[in-house]
RNA sequence: GUCCCGUUCGUCUAGGGGUCUAGGACACCGCCCUUUCACGGCGGCAACACGAGUUCGAAUCUCGUACGGGAUGCCA
């Protein structure tokens, strides 16, 4: 048994949403949970649409999820390949050669849909004669090219779905080559395949017929298939299409928004299974639970509050040196103390930064009790900040006789000026012996 | 239109004829803990799309209906 080898093959015509993300990761994680080989692909023969952006933004994202390739290729640099292949079909006369427009293919359509017959291609261009060939030929007309498929049943064992057949004749000979000569998605990727040596394909199930179509292709190319397997598609949260709705689950929006990539890929790799999401960071371990026989046949609702949730738990599992970076960028100070004391209370990491405002800029404190914030202010000790809370609050206590919610949260008020927050006592060094005691007087500090 | 696939608590799902008064996780609600919030502990609420059929017995098998998704491209 020759090693697991997978890809991942974008085409760089857009920025990848929750949806691919989650292809990517399966592929990822079957083939590092197999000691296998993870290959990407750049799926670029559509030049009309592929930019260097979008690919820039694809290994962007793959890179940010810690999903690292082990080998790449891109369909561009391949095309020599392709044509061979072509050249191969058209002699063992499985590929032939079709001179209708694209006006005319489309009128064809409509009118067997409205004649309530399947739309499939009429293989009419088989039975062009030599002499008329010659003719498309001497008017400039230039084929494009379709595989033969062979009507006959085609099924698989596939690695999500089961047993899967399709009745070939219900297919249209799929297009390989345009006529300008570009290669198309279905030949191009079964060439890649076989030339990469891929054992097992994992991509979407929107991709089922092309897989029925492709296994013939491999045959007639001298391959054998690999394993397949078809992922149910993704919905959103209201259970339309993911498709529909990009911008709003980009990539590189959940990013900006604060989304850990440990809390993406958490939720993405057991979206659709059975298995409790567990939110720890650790990818090893992600990669040890994952099984995609787990995985069900019926579409899975991406719920973007469910990732906010598991996220949170991620941020406040963070240790310091996992944010350094990050807060230092945010203009958050303090260290490890500071992270250490409002982590429990944020749900981003970039959250520290408000609470980073609240502790060293100027704000209205509310005082709820003159008396309390009177005597805390008098009562404040001398010297480091650090660790006097407990004695501090005792002796406003005794002062005052407030107690409890009526001891503490006028302080948190006067201090914060809200509410709820991370405990106060390892706050107060940062917060600073003036401000806090302008604080207590009422005053903007 | 045609062809695939699907439909179980709010969500992701387990289940493949009796063990299902349908299990788990997350969410939600309650209680406990608590010097806010959170965490944690305990408990609770809550589902087999609908209709026929097969069977002693159906969430499980069959057919039909409804709804949803996918495919049906000289896109990938």
């Amino acid at each position: 048994m020759s090693k697991i080898k997978v890809r991942f093959a974008p085409s760089p015509t857009g920025n990848l949403h929750v949806g691919n993300l989650r292809t990517a990761l399966v592929n990822y994680l079957f083939a590092r949970r197999a000691d296998g080989h993870f290959m990407l692909r750049i799926d670029d023969t559509d030049t009309e649409r592929s930019t260097p952006e979008f690919e820039a933004s694809i290994r962007a994202d793959l890179t940010w999820m810690g999903m690292e390739w082990d080998s790449e290729d891109r369909q561009s640099q391949r095309l020599g390949r392709y044509d061979e292949a072509l050249q191969k079909l058209v002699a063992d006369g499985r590929a032939y050669a079709c001179y209708e427009t694209q006006e005319e293919l489309a009128l064809k359509r409509k009118a067997q849909l409205s004649a309530g017959r399947p739309p499939v291609y009429d293989r009419a261009a088989l039975k062009l004669t030599e002499a008329q060939k010659a003719q498309f030929a001497a008017e400039g007309r230039r084929p494009h090219w379709r595989f033969l498929l062979d009507h006959s049943e085609v099924s698989w064992t596939d690695m999500v779905r089961g047993d899967v057949s399709y009745h070939m004749s219900s297919l249209s000979d799929p297009v390989l080559m345009r006529e300008d000569g570009r290669v198309i998605y279905t030949m191009a990727s079964v060439v890649d395949d076989i030339d990469h040596d891929i054992t097992h394909i994992i991509r979407g199930e929107d991709h089922v017929t092309n897989s029925a179509a492709q296994i013939q292709l491999f045959e007639a190319l001298g391959g054998t298939a690999p394993v397949m397997g078809h992922v149910a598609l993704l919905a959103g949260a209201d259970g339309e299409g993911l498709s529909k709705r990009l911008g709003s689950l980009s990539i590189g929006q959940l990013r900006d928004e604060g989304t850990e990539p440990e809390a993406l890929a958490r939720l993405l790799a057991r979206s659709g299974t059975a298995d409790p999401v567990v939110a720890n960071a650790d990818m090893f371990a992600i990669i040890e639970g994952f099984d995609l026989s787990r995985f069900g046949r019926a579409t899975a609702k991406f719920d973007p509050a469910e990732l906010v949730q598991v996220n949170v738990k991620i941020v406040q599992q963070r240790g310091f040196d996992d944010v350094s970076t990050q807060l230092e960028k945010l203009s958050v100070g303090g260290g490890e103390a500071f992270w250490l004391a409002v982590r429990d209370n944020v749900s981003t990491v970039a959250e520290a930064a408000h609470w980073w405002r609240v502790c060293t800029t100027p704000l209205a404190p509310v005082i709820d009790s003159a008396e309390v914030a009177a005597a805390a202010a008098a009562h404040l000790p001398d010297g480091d900040l650090d660790g006097v809370w407990g004695a501090w609050t005792k002796s406003v206590s005794e002062a005052t006789g407030a107690k409890g919610r009526g001891l503490f949260m006028p302080i948190r008020l006067a201090l914060t000026g809200q509410e709820r927050g991370p405990e106060i006592g390892p706050l107060l060094r940062f917060i600073g012996r003036e401000r806090i005691l302008a604080r207590l007087r009422g005053e903007t500090a």
